[in-house]
Parts: C-alpha cells; structure tokens; sequence
DNA sequence: CGTCTTCTTGATAGTATTCAATCCTCGTGG
DNA sequence: CCACGAGGATTGAATACTATCAAGAAGACG
C-alpha cells in the first residue's frame, strides 16, 4: 500500500572526500538549515553537523500525503522544513484524535524500537527531511549532543501531550478553541511575527479531531466567539484576535 | 508551604573511600535496587551503577503527600520504589486533570530547565528516591548509557500520553474504564502476576480526573460492568475481571 | 458503636453530538 | 466573465451522553 515517498539524497558525495552541504539556492535542503536551529542540531559544531547534515534525505509532498502510518516499522527520524503537519491515532471504527500539529522545526517520528504511535500526514504541501535511525545511531554514539537535544525535544512533547490531556480531559469547547487559538497566536509571537493575525492551514475537522470536538461544535463557537466580539474571521482560515484578554480568560474559566 | 520532605542519603560515606550501596537488608534503599532494571540504569555497569546510587537520597512518605507542586523548579528526578502516586494538574478554579498513575520502577519529575509541569502525590504510602539533576548532569556527562535510557523513558511515556489523548478526546465513558482496567491487567500480566484480579489503590475521584469523568459516571459504569457481568467487585478497590474479552470489546467499540 | 468519608444510586439539567439542510468558497469549464 | 459543481463550513432542530444536584448506603476509623 501506498507509494514509496519521494525522498532524495541530499549532500551527495561528489568525490571521495565528504561533499559539504548543498550550496545551491534553488536546492530544497537549504530549508533544513534555516530550521537547524529550532530542532536536532543546537549545540552542534560546524563538522558535526556536516556529519548529520550529509546523510539527511529530503522531499517535497503535496497536501495529504501520509509519511507513515501507526504501527509501521520506525525506521526513520524526520524534520519539517516547511508547511504544515498533522499526527492522529485511529480507534477501529474511524474516530480520529490528532496528536499534534507540526510546523517547520518540527521534528516527528520519534520512537524507540517497534513501530510508530501515530500517522504522519501533510495538511499542505510540505518540505520534509529524514534521517534513517540506523545510520543516525552510529553517529550520535559519538555525538551525545544530539541526544541530549533529542531527550530534550521528547520531554517538550511529553510537557505538551500533558497540556493537551488537560484541555482533553477538562475544558470546555469554548475553552478548548480559546488555547487552541492562543497556542498557535503565542507560536507566531515567539517567532516574531504578528499574534494578532492566525493563519488557520488546517480543515475544521481536522481541529475538531485535535480539540475532541465535532465539526459542528468548532464552528458554532468560532461564530460564538465572533458575535462576542473576540475574535474576526475574515476567512474561514484566518482568525484575527480582536480581544485577546477576552480569549484568555475564556482560555482558562469558562466553565 | 508544605514541610521539607524527609529525604535521607542512602549510601553515605563512612571514610574516604566511597562506600558500597547499604547492605544491611532493613535499609529501605534495598528496595530501589530491586526495581533498577525497570528503569534508569538498565544497561550500566555494577560500578556507574554504584556511583549513581550514590547520590540517591530516599524517603518514606504516607498516602497523600505532595513531593512537588507544578512549577516548582525542577531541581530533583524521581523514582517510586514502592507504593502507587499520581500526577496531575489543576485549572485555576480546580478542575483537575491526572496525567497518569505511577506504580514501582516508575520514573518521574523529568523536566528540561524550568519547572515541573504536574504536581505529585502519593496515593498510598509510597518508597521514593531521588537525584539531584545537579549532581546527576556531572555523572550523565560520562555516561552516556544513562541519558540513553531517559531518552527511552521520555519516548515511552511520550507514546502513553498520546494513547491517553486518544482516549480523553474520543473515547466515551464506558470504553475509558475498560480502556482502564485493561491497562492496569496487562500492566500486573507484563510482571508475572494475575492479570484476573486488578486492585485500585485510587479513589474514584481520582480514576475520575483520569479519565475526563466525574465520580458518579465511573461508579455508574463499574455498576454497568457488573451487571453485565464483565467484571465483578469483591470490593471497592479490587476488579475481577470476569470476561476479558468482553472488557476488550468495549474499550474499543463501545460507540 | 457512632461519625466521617467515600461510594452508590436517583432525578434533572446542560453541553456537545447527531442528523439534516443550507450556505459559502473556490476551482472548473462553458 | 459568469455559471456550475463539489467539498467544506455554517446553521438549525432534536437527541444523547455525561454532569450536576441531592440523598442514601457502605465502609473506614477512632
């Protein structure tokens, strides 16, 4: 089932000597370096990071795409360049929870022997990286910088997953869209962009399935929460917070 | 707030030379080492492994003790040695979320800079050791087995939180208990025991909070149970689990 | 043995879901 | 350029599941 995907080498050994990376404007993996920072190579040196950078693979897929699915072999250690992610869990008659969303530095696919927890899938068109586990072992041996970035990329999911059991667990639905939409305003803020403006890539369903909601009910609040005056929805994928005080306190006691 | 825990040395030194771990058999860090494989130091050697006991300091707390609060610094891992704690976490008008359960070789406190992101609390009496992160990063720093292992650890319970998501955000009540039930069987089956006869040291209050329930939906749904004879319940705290199958059934497809 | 807490059970209410229909947006093609 | 079609989003009405409020039963403990 499903295509192999269209994953290309990407600092590909010229000679004998070890080729550096890709110096080529128009070449994909000039992304990945943008990003190195944010994810799995903070604290390394130039060579060290070269090592890493040289056995990377790199694609580019379109929206809907699914990387891998939950339970296939975890082979392999992957990156978001750009566009944005979507990682769910399937119960056997189809009720889907999404996981997390993912956008560039993101790094997904973690997983420690066995398979993986979860589908990865695009939500818009995407520039992907991977690192295969069995090549990426032989080199963190010797770079326990990378591990220690990897435990601590793991225990920032882990304190997220733990977030989102309680917005699960306990919120309501106007709750639950008010930190939704504050999470993503704050993560645009961190990055030095505008707060204020929050671009929505993914479907309500998809929404509805990360918040443990219905379609319906993410609708019907967001229009809630527009007649409140809080926030504009001057598209459908687009959200403007008109008052983000208001927002907060929603965020945290409206029960 | 809160009075200091009575955390003692375990292995203290008596002259120069570091001593051994304790060997009189009424220390009660005798118990830590029976639980050492199912956690931190699985693949060390008898002396890294000496060397990190240590600096493990030890206590005997009663049910109901609070160890760290959420967002107390960070500044000490945890193991429970015996006995079984929760951690959760609070909305500000007390709505409470429990992360999860921990029961002997359990490891928690994991945090990266900052704070702890739940409190913890013994549920019943409980055994705990503790490490410094101070003096655990100066070992860590020569054994790179160790942060390997919190890796392994960190993932693992990254893949039960996200299980546990799956069953806040689309599960419904019946198929959470089973859902419930049937990890506290398994988790007693994986050591050897069994897996018929589960007991719940918790509260319904707290199976509640765990669940994304309230008190009287879990109760109404152990009576359910019971009348459908799945499981039976000699008393309050003990589940026999009279069709696994049955149980199974529901925690999956109960919609 | 009495009190206090926890658990269970019952009645009612409320939030979110389900089912259904309409609206909108956007891409396509005439 | 505009009509058309399709999928997604919104809105409405009715239902259902779980929460809330309230009372009684069962244990736990002194």
């Amino acid at each position: 089932m499903g295509l192999p995907l269209p994953f290309t080498e990407a600092g590909r050994r010229s000679t004998g000597r070890v080729a550096g990376p890709a110096r080529d404007a128009a070449h994909p993996c000039r992304r990945c370096e943008a990003v190195r920072d944010a994810a799995l190579c903070g604290a390394l040196t130039a060579d060290d990071f070269q090592r890493l950078t040289a056995l990377r693979c790199h694609a580019e897929l379109r929206a809907d795409i699914t990387v891998f699915r939950e339970g296939d072999i975890a082979d392999h250690l992957y990156s978001v360049s750009s566009g944005t992610m979507k990682l769910y869990k399937l119960l056997s008659d189809g009720r889907r929870q999404i996981i997390g969303f993912l956008f560039p530095g993101d790094l997904f696919g973690l997983a420690i022997g066995g398979g993986y927890a979860y589908t990865a899938e695009t939500v818009t068109a995407c520039q992907v990286c991977r690192f295969s586990y069995r090549k990426f072992a032989m080199l963190t041996e010797r770079l326990p910088g990378v591990e220690r970035n990897m435990l601590s990329i793991a225990v920032k999911d882990l304190v997220a997953a733990q977030e989102q059991m309680l917005l699960l667990g306990r919120k309501t639905a106007r709750e639950k869209l008010a930190s939704f939409l504050l999470k993503l305003s704050r993560r645009k803020r961190d990055r030095g962009l505008d707060g204020g403006v929050v671009e929505l890539p993914m479907s309500r369903a998809d929404i509805a399935d990360y918040l443990g909601l219905t379609i319906e009910t993410v609708s019907r609040t967001f229009t809630h929460f527009k007649r409140d005056g809080i926030i504009g929805l001057p598209s459908h994928d687009q959200v403007v917070i008109a008052d983000n005080a208001a927002l907060e306190h929603v965020a945290e006691s409206d029960h």
